[in-house]
RNA sequence: GGGCGGGUGGCGAAACUGGCAAACGCACUGGACUUAGGAUCCAGCGCCGCAAGGCUUGGGGGUUCGAGUCCCCCCCCGCCCACCA
């Protein structure tokens, strides 16, 4: 037995993947007349080793890269290494090494393992984010962005890290009061931060994405919920000796029902309102506010509890004077942290109402259909659009003609206006921590915050770090880095000794690959020209809220800057599934069910890995980690070798023989065309790899059960099988290459399989000439028949009445219908 | 509570515009080859039934000659958001 006789992918993949860099197949631009495709896959925070997911998203985005360069596109499929980040500097904190250390080790370590996978990467384009070679772009798109104001500095309220000890997003909040990254508790606090005024490019993301008809829908629709626009009204209700009490509401049109008002506990306005007998009970309420977490006051179904503060305010458009109430469940931070209740209208005012005892006024009516019971008798709001009553002057009018109106004359009578209220918040992006961007500013006694000028920068990160995890900044703790003179007057002055949030180094990469080195511009605008968008970006879905608008949000950005000039940094959109461990859990080491891809590739190859990942469900599905399915892929790469070996014989086969291929082998060359339309389909419109490679595995079952002797057999077999190495080139590269050039021999010495076209199916071989119809009486299956792909109904039928099981099923019944669907079906409908 | 996905054999999954449900793989069963088989090749494999036949895509109803697919009601699972006025 021959070494070749066994399927050994150590011996295989090694070869090619040094064959494929020496010949340079996977870099871009090399077909500077065709037309381009930008594959991009969301590029790996260097932590430890990579894990399966990581496996999972490359192998989708590499088999796609690589049937696109078959099919003849000039190819971009970069990767590059997120490297700044929160983990890195944790990881410090606790044994001392250098982040910089570590990420440089771990870069090494992803790398390897990424090239033992065999991704078409373009490695010429690799970048870190940690080399100031890429980060003082990040400085640059702050100083520009501060010059058009699309930055500035805020005082506010912000998430503060208890664990991380930093300023953390709104966006980067998990479960309420929990750091998206550390899960430690996050609390309120005071702080001057640096932002980006996200919520300026609001309705521009909004409207967006209507254009990102090749987003998963729940993508698009998260990220809609997300900016979240709210049409409304603000309207102020006076208070007596006090300055007016604004509330926001989406439904002015129901204002001659509202029967009182209710203020945040900490509202500004609640001290001065309540009134002295009513005091003591409302510091009571506010105090246990306070002191009770946000997740608990407004966690699911809390009761809803509140007080009253003995003051009245006046609604401006009927005159009545309505009780003020404080309650838990108004926030302060949304809107105006007032709103005005409408019990007959809002199923939480309405509760709220009930339990207090609060009148309940119907002012709306449902358009058609029963009318509403007086409020007393109301079962539960109305809460939809209908016709106004009982509202004065707006009485008889329809919901949304009245807000209209409504808030117009608000407007005119100077009580209040019609507003639009977004739940986005501006990205706060100042991080007290070391290993990120500096923020390129100077701290002047004089001047006040001054940008690093553009030919200063990069503001270098300190090789010197000083991380405890505690107190101020780190590099607070480096004289050498704060220590500066002003750019404007050179009087002695102090650096910024905050950093930026990661995200924002996540939001311009897929650009910097287009001219990864330049040295005068974060890239250049012709390469962008060129190559933007990117054409398929994939990634997880637990980014749809964060760096997907944010990305989003910063290519509009460069698009203002000249840079880019789409409105969208992506056409298209591929969210996959995480893999799952064995037990269905996800991997994790606390359940002892984490499985990586380098000793699966140890094992069996990257070639089955890929197979596994790809063959498992479509990409987008959660997938369950499976030893017995590896085992199964790897046992169909080894048939697919045997079955090379043992058809050598049909390698000298010559296509003019073709043509003479009759019975199997003619089935077997419309199996063949057949597989090339399946495999091609599964990279057209929805990824279906899954169902690609089954038909792959189907043409080997054929070919399994067939015994060439002439040589148009001969010629059919060998033409099946440079099908199919060519078709599993982009699933399984290694091996294809090997077998593709075994079959080819010398015709393909020079030449590599990645690089060779994409197969066309013959359509004359795809049709079929007779097919199999099924025969249904009263749309029960009871038999099928042969007929030619031309049969028309009289023939079909002819042919379903002389079937056995037919005619017994017919026997003794009249026909009174007969359903004719060509190549498909007839039925028989018989009383 | 809201939004978005899902629910098909023992398991992962297929099924184009409504047209033979379960392709392909795993597991399992039988056979062949073999000193041996945890290798390989061949065959079988939704459920009930000896069979003829009947039943089957979470449950119930409907439209249709015909429904996994379309419509209505309900149940369950997952993810995201969440007292958003």
């Amino acid at each position: 037995m021959s070494m070749n006789d066994r399927y050994e992918p150590k011996s295989i993949e090694p070869r090619w993947q040094r064959r494929w860099e020496e010949a340079g197949a996977f870099r871009a631009g090399r077909r500077p007349s065709a037309q381009k495709r930008y594959v991009l896959e969301m590029f790996p925070y260097p932590s430890g080793a990579m894990h399966m997911g990581h496996g999972r998203v490359y192998t989708i985005g590499d088999a796609l890269a690589r049937y696109l360069r078959m099919r003849g596109f000039d190819v971009l499929h970069p990767i590059g290494f997120d490297a700044l980040g929160l983990p890195a500097e944790n990881a410090a904190i606790k044994d001392g090494r250098h982040p910089a250390e570590r990420t440089r080790e771990n870069i090494v370590a992803f790398r390897g393992e990424m090239k033992r996978l065999g991704y078409s990467f373009d490695w010429d384009r690799e970048i870190s984010t940690c080399d100031a070679e890429y980060y003082r772009w990040n400085q640059w798109f702050f100083v520009k962005m501060l010059e058009r104001g699309i930055v500035h500095r805020r005082e506010g309220k912000a998430n503060w890290c208890t664990g991380c000890e930093t300023v953390i997003a709104n966006e980067q909040v998990v479960d309420g009061d929990r750091c998206e990254r550390c899960e430690s508790p996050v609390v309120q606090k005071v702080i001057p931060e640096w932002a980006f005024k996200i919520t300026a490019f609001a309705q521009e993301l909004l409207d967006g994405l209507d254009q990102l008809g090749e987003w998963p829908e729940r993508i698009t629709t998260m990220q809609r919920n997300w900016i979240g626009k709210s049409v409304g009204a603000e309207v102020d209700f006076a208070i007596p000796g006090a300055p007016p009490l604004k509330v926001f509401t989406t439904r002015v049109d129901t204002i001659f029902g509202c029967t009182y008002v209710v203020l945040a506990p900490e509202h500004p306005l609640v001290e001065q309102v309540t009134t002295s007998e009513r005091r003591a009970e409302v510091r009571a309420f506010v105090d246990r506010m306070r002191k009770t977490d946000a997740i608990d006051r407004m966690g699911e179904n809390g009761p809803k509890e509140g007080v009253f503060t003995g003051a009245h305010a006046v609604n401006p458009y009927d005159g009545q004077k309505v009780p003020v109430w404080i309650a838990n469940f108004v926030l302060a931070e949304y809107g105006t942290g007032a709103v005005m209740s409408v019990p007959a209208h809002d199923q939480r005012d309405f509760e709220f109402a009930r339990k207090y005892g609060l009148p309940i006024r119907v002012v709306v009516q449902p358009a058609k259909g029963e009318k509403l019971p007086a409020g007393d008798a109301l079962e539960r709001a109305f809460t939809e659009d209908g016709v106004l009553e009982a509202s004065g002057p707006w009485t008889a009018l329809g919901s949304a003609q009245a807000r209209d109106r409504m808030a117009a004359e608000a407007a005119a009578k100077g009580f209040g206006e019609a507003t639009v209220r977004w739940h986005l918040r501006d990205w706060g992006f100042s991080r007290q921590r070391y290993w990120g961007t500096p923020i390129p500013i100077v701290y002047c006694p004089e001047h006040g915050a001054v940008p690093v000028p553009e030919d200063q920068l990069p503001v270098v990160l300190p090789e010197k770090a000083v991380i405890t995890g505690k107190g101020e900044p780190p590099l607070a703790k480096v004289p050498e880095f704060v220590n500066t003179t002003c750019p404007r007057c050179g009087k002695p002055a102090r650096r910024e000794v905050e950093t930026m949030d990661t995200f924002v180094d996540s939001s311009w990469y897929y650009a910097r690959y287009l001219s990864p080195h330049d040295d005068r511009r974060p890239f250049d605008p012709e390469a962008a020209r060129r190559w933007l968008p990117v054409d398929t970006y994939v990634g997880g879905p637990e980014h749809a809220v964060m760096h997907l608008l944010y990305f989003r949000f910063w290519h509009r950005v460069m698009r203002r800057l000249g840079l880019v000039h789409e409105d969208e940094p992506c056409r298209r959109l591929v969210t996959q599934g995480i893999v799952n461990g064995p037990d269905g859990r996800k991997m994790s080491k606390r359940w002892g069910n984490v499985v990586t891809p380098g000793p699966m590739v140890d094992r069996y190859g990257a070639d089955t890995l890929r197979l596994f990942i790809l063959f498992a469900a479509p990409p987008e599905k959660d997938i369950d980690w499976s030893d017995e399915q590896v085992e199964g892929l790897f046992r169909f790469l080894a048939r697919v070798w045997r079955l090379f070996h043992a058809r050598q014989d049909c390698f000298q086969a010559r296509d003019a023989a073709l043509a003479e291929a009759a019975g199997d082998f003619l089935e077997l060359r419309r199996r063949t065309h057949r597989t090339i339309k399946k495999c091609t389909e599964s990279f057209e419109g929805e990824l279906k790899f899954n169902t690609g490679i089954a038909a792959l595995m189907e043409l080997v079952n054929a070919l399994y059960g067939l015994e060439p002797k002439a040589d148009a057999e001969r010629a059919a077999v060998r033409e099946a099988l440079v099908a199919l190495a060519t078709l599993l080139a982009p699933f399984a590269p290694h091996v294809a290459e090997e077998l593709w050039h075994e079959v080819l021999g010398a015709a393909a010495r020079e030449r590599l399989l990645s690089d060779a076209a994409w197969p066309a199916f013959d359509p004359a071989l795809v049709a079929a000439d007779t097919v199999t119809i099924a025969v249904q009486v009263n749309g029960k299956l009871r038999g099928e028949v042969q007929a030619p792909v031309s049969a028309g109904e009289a023939e079909v039928r002819a042919l379903a009445e002389a079937e056995e099981r037919v005619k017994a099923h017919l026997a003794g019944k009249t026909v009174r219908k007969v359903v004719f669907v060509p190549r498909r079906l007839v039925n028989f409908v018989v009383g």
